[in-house]
RNA sequence: UGCCCGAUAGUAUAAAGGUAGUACAACGGUUUUUGGUACCGUUUGUCUAGGUUCGAAUCCUGGUCGGGCAACCA
């Protein structure tokens, strides 16, 4: 670690209150999820942000859900929350809930009403919003501003009661009508919700809201550096505000700006209709830019750091681009998966100068880019060989370094063949590429001192087994699909998924381990689907590899 | 037309008044039994107008542009 690397604005907030001794050298930072949806890339920012800070700087991190609204959340999303923070490699010092807090929550606002600085307010909602005025113009007092602190009481308590239905009463800060910030204007504390908690029961109809409930989780916890999004910018002054009156713990609120990926979308709204309309086949459809997704997809949690680390943080809104989140994860798999090959798109290829029935075994090593290879695997090699449909042409352009009549290539691991004719049906497709191979050229052993441009992938049919194999694409065709003027939806990639039903594999591949990334030589990294079985392999591509063939460009038009 | 954030290559992110650097992308080359990897190289940038200063991406002022804020959501 000779190189220094330059801190983020967070680390040296942090660096600064270590150097003056502020919290006594203690650094507690929270992961805040509200359990209403699958986490997705962008909270993984959050994840590494809030985790890796702590940390570096020999803190811990809790993590709390932020469960004040009974009516969109739900167990399965805690379960899926968990399992994917740790997934990602994290550990944290405390699994707590907002709603653990009710009652001390309950106890600060009485303090509040009980300092003059909240009451409890009959109007509707639409009174109220009413009553805030618009940002040129202060908002007005009602009636209901001036109740004396005993009437407030007894009313907040009839409303933790449930002598009220819902939306009947609402308890409010006292602030101040005319700020120019919204969110100052006699702010919401609680509201009536008759509804079942996925924790607290029905214990509750009175729940707090987002403003009521976060900052004093954070005291509470004696949270330290409490970092958000930078849409809580304006809530800061409230968050402060709360703590001061209440004299808590003053943790304070850092904002960072939040990921974007271009070609997707992120917000849990967006994500949450992709799922229920059917345009994808759940949360972790491969697709999706959840966390789960990714998973499925064969991104590794390493790579997804790896991610989180390079893009930075700042407060300046940002549209990465998902070629670096690909080039994560191929520099992970690059060092760790092992090669394999696999014809996704099958022609057949006979070698006629090879004897019929005959069977040799080549060896492959599993990775090249390890010292030793991590060992190898035999390969079975005949007469008959899948090869891939696109590395053979009838009129091969200029630098087609693969096949076509006259031209020679080298089977991978295996000898060197040439072209020397095919086989077409009626429709004119072609069936069959016949070719002669050198016996001298064996991998390894190879003493026919030729050499040839390309190297090809290849599988035999007497061996292979066969497999499903699912591509995947981005999942929009434009950028940023929610700032176009249409519906997002109306920009979804039709071919975001191609599934290719008749693959051939090594036969090796048959014992793949879930979970493990495989490079299928010339192809691409993939990974076995949850839906694979032994009867019937599905493998996910994960992503491509890099590829710098192209085709010639046919003569331009318009002479 | 109130308040609050922000503005550095195509995309991100550094440079705390002193050589505008790094990564991804793009392009070119070397190596290669993966048109992969590795390695080398090239192109491209401080929103704008003033001011302060020996010196400004950085500090100040005005403007422009982008984003946020008036949910009984978080």
């Amino acid at each position: 670690m000779s190189e220094e690397r330059s801190l983020n604005f967070l680390e040296e907030i942090v660096e600064e209150d270590l150097r003056t001794g502020k919290h006594a050298g203690r650094v507690l930072t929270r992961f805040p999820p509200e359990p209403n949806g699958y986490l997705h890339i962008g909270h993984a920012k959050s994840i590494c942000l809030n985790f890796g800070l702590a940390l570096k700087y020999g803190g811990k991190t809790n993590l709390r859900f932020d469960d004040t609204n009974p009516v969109k959340e739900d167990i399965e999303y805690v379960d899926s929350i968990k399992e994917d923070v740790k997934w990602l490699g994290f550990e944290w010092a405390n699994e707590l809930y907002a709603s653990d807090y009710f009652d001390k929550l309950y106890d600060f606002a009485v303090i509040l009403i009980k300092k003059g600085l909240a009451y409890v307010d009959d109007s509707s909602a639409e009174e109220i919003a009413a009553q805030k005025g618009t940002p040129t113009e202060a908002g007005t007092a009602n009636q209901f501003r001036s109740r004396s602190v005993a009437e407030n009481l007894a009313l907040f308590a009839d409303m933790k009661a449930g002598k009220y239905p819902d939306g009947a009463k609402v308890l409010r800060a006292k602030v101040d009508l005319a700020s120019p910030n919204m969110h100052l204007r006699d702010p919401l504390m609680y509201r009536i919700k008759h509804a079942h908690h996925h924790r607290t029961g029905d214990t509750w109809c009175l729940y707090p809201m987002y403003d009521f409930a976060h900052g004093q989780s954070d005291a509470i916890e004696q949270i330290t550096h409490s970092i958000c999004t930078l849409e809580f910018i304006p809530h800061r002054d409230l968050y402060n505000w709360f703590i001061e009156q209440l004299e808590i713990f003053p943790s304070k609120q850092y904002e960072f700006a939040r990921l974007n990926l271009n070609y997707t979308v992120m917000s849990k709204r967006k994500l949450l209709q992709l799922v229920t309309e059917g345009h994808v086949e759940d949360w972790d459809d491969p697709r999706m830019p959840t966390i789960s997704g990714l998973r499925r997809r064969g991104y590794t949690p390493a790579s997804i750091r790896d991610f989180c680390d390079r893009i930075g943080v700042a407060k300046r809104e940002n549209m990465i681009d998902v070629s670096l989140l690909e080039f994560c994860i191929r520099e992970d798999l690059n060092k760790t998966a092992w090669r394999r090959m696999a014809v996704l798109d099958p022609i057949k290829m006979v070698i006629t100068n090879y004897p019929e029935g005959e069977t040799e075994t080549m060896s492959g090593e599993n990775n090249p880019e390890v010292e030793g290879g991590e060992g190898g695997r035999d390969i079975p090699f005949g007469r008959e060989l899948w090869i891939e449909r696109e590395d053979f042409m009838e009129e091969p352009p200029k630098k087609f370094f693969r096949l076509g009549v006259g031209l020679s290539v080298r089977l991978k691991s295996a000898y060197i063949v040439t072209c020397n004719s095919f086989v077409k049906d009626i429709e004119g497709n072609v069936t069959e590429i016949h070719c002669t191979y050198l016996p001298e050229s064996k991998s390894g052993a190879d003493t026919s001192e030729l050499k040839v441009k390309g190297t090809i992938h290849w599988v035999s049919v007497a061996h292979a087994k066969t497999a499903e194999v699912r591509l995947y694409d981005r999942l929009f065709q434009v950028e940023d699909p929610s700032n176009e003027d249409n519906d997002f939806k109306e920009y979804l990639n039709p071919h975001s998924l191609q599934i290719l039903s008749n693959a051939y594999i090594e036969n090796d591949l048959a014992t793949a381990i879930p979970g493990k990334g495989y490079q299928f030589i010339r192809k691409g990294y993939f990974t076995l689907d949850k839906h694979s079985t032994a009867d019937k392999l599905v493998f996910n591509r994960t992503v491509t590899l890099k590829d710098s063939w192209k085709a010639p460009q046919p003569p331009k038009g318009g002479a």
